[in-house]
DNA sequence: TTTTTACTTGTCACATTCAGTCAAATGTAA
DNA sequence: TTACATTTGACTGAATGTGACAAGTAAAAA
C-alpha cells in the first residue's frame, strides 16, 4: 500500500540506488526493488535502518508500516470500518 | 482478544458442548478450545461456520474477526492509534 | 548501433510458521 | 471412585516466508 511508495520517495529524495541501499541493509538489490513494490514483507529492523538512512522521523516510518499491515487485512473488506472502530475502542481502553 | 470470548459466550448461550462444535466443524476438540481462549488464530471458513451453528449475525462476527486481527498487530504499539487513523483515511478514500 | 546502468522478475533452497491431531493432564461434579 | 468436559504440550506435514541468484527489461549514454 504506502510503506513501499513511501521508501522509495525517501530513497529518491536522497538520490541512492537501489545497489546502494541493499549494500547498506547487506542484502540483495531485488530484495529492496521488492520491499518498495510491496512484493515482500518489511522487518521492522529494516524499517529502523532504513529511517536512519534516509535520516527521517522512526516514528512517522514505523507508524505507516503499521497502517500498512493493518491495511492488508481490510482492503478487501466490506466490515473495515466496523472493524476499525472496534479496535479504535479497545486501544483507547487499554491506555 | 475479543473473538475467542465472544465464541465461547455463543457456544454456552447455545449449551454446547466442545465435542460438539468440533464434531460440527469436523475438527478436534482441543482445537476448538485453542481457538476459543485465542491460543490458535480461525480461519474465516470456521467463522461462518460457527456462525450458523449460533444461529448469529455472520457479519457481526466476521467484524469482531476482523478487529481481531488488526488488534493483534497492534496491541503492543504505542503508535497504534496514529496508524488507525492512517487506515482509516485510506478505507474511506477507497469507497 | 552497442554498451552501460538501474531496476524488475522468476525461480530456487532453506528456514520458519502454522494447522490440526493425539495423548496425557487437569478440573469438576456425581 | 467414576465419568465427563476442558486444557495442555508435543508433534508432523503443509504452507508460507526469506533472501539470493541469474536472467530479463528499459532507457539513457557512448
Amino acid at each position: 500500500m504506502i510503506i513501499g511508495k513511501k521508501l522509495r520517495e525517501l530513497r529518491e529524495q536522497k538520490g541512492l540506488l537501489l545497489r546502494q541501499v541493499a549494500a547498506s541493509l547487506e542484502v540483495d538489490t531485488a530484495y529492496i526493488s521488492k520491499m518498495e513494490r510491496g512484493e515482500k514483507n518489511i522487518k521492522r529492523e529494516f524499517i529502523l535502518k532504513l529511517a536512519e538512512l534516509y535520516q527521517t522521523d522512526k516514528n512517522q516510518l514505523i507508524t505507516i508500516w503499521l497502517a500498512d499491515q493493518v491495511y492488508d487485512i481490510l482492503k478487501d473488506e466490506t466490515l473495515a470500518e466496523s472493524a476499525l472502530n472496534i479496535v479504535k475502542e479497545h486501544i483507547q481502553k487499554r491506555k
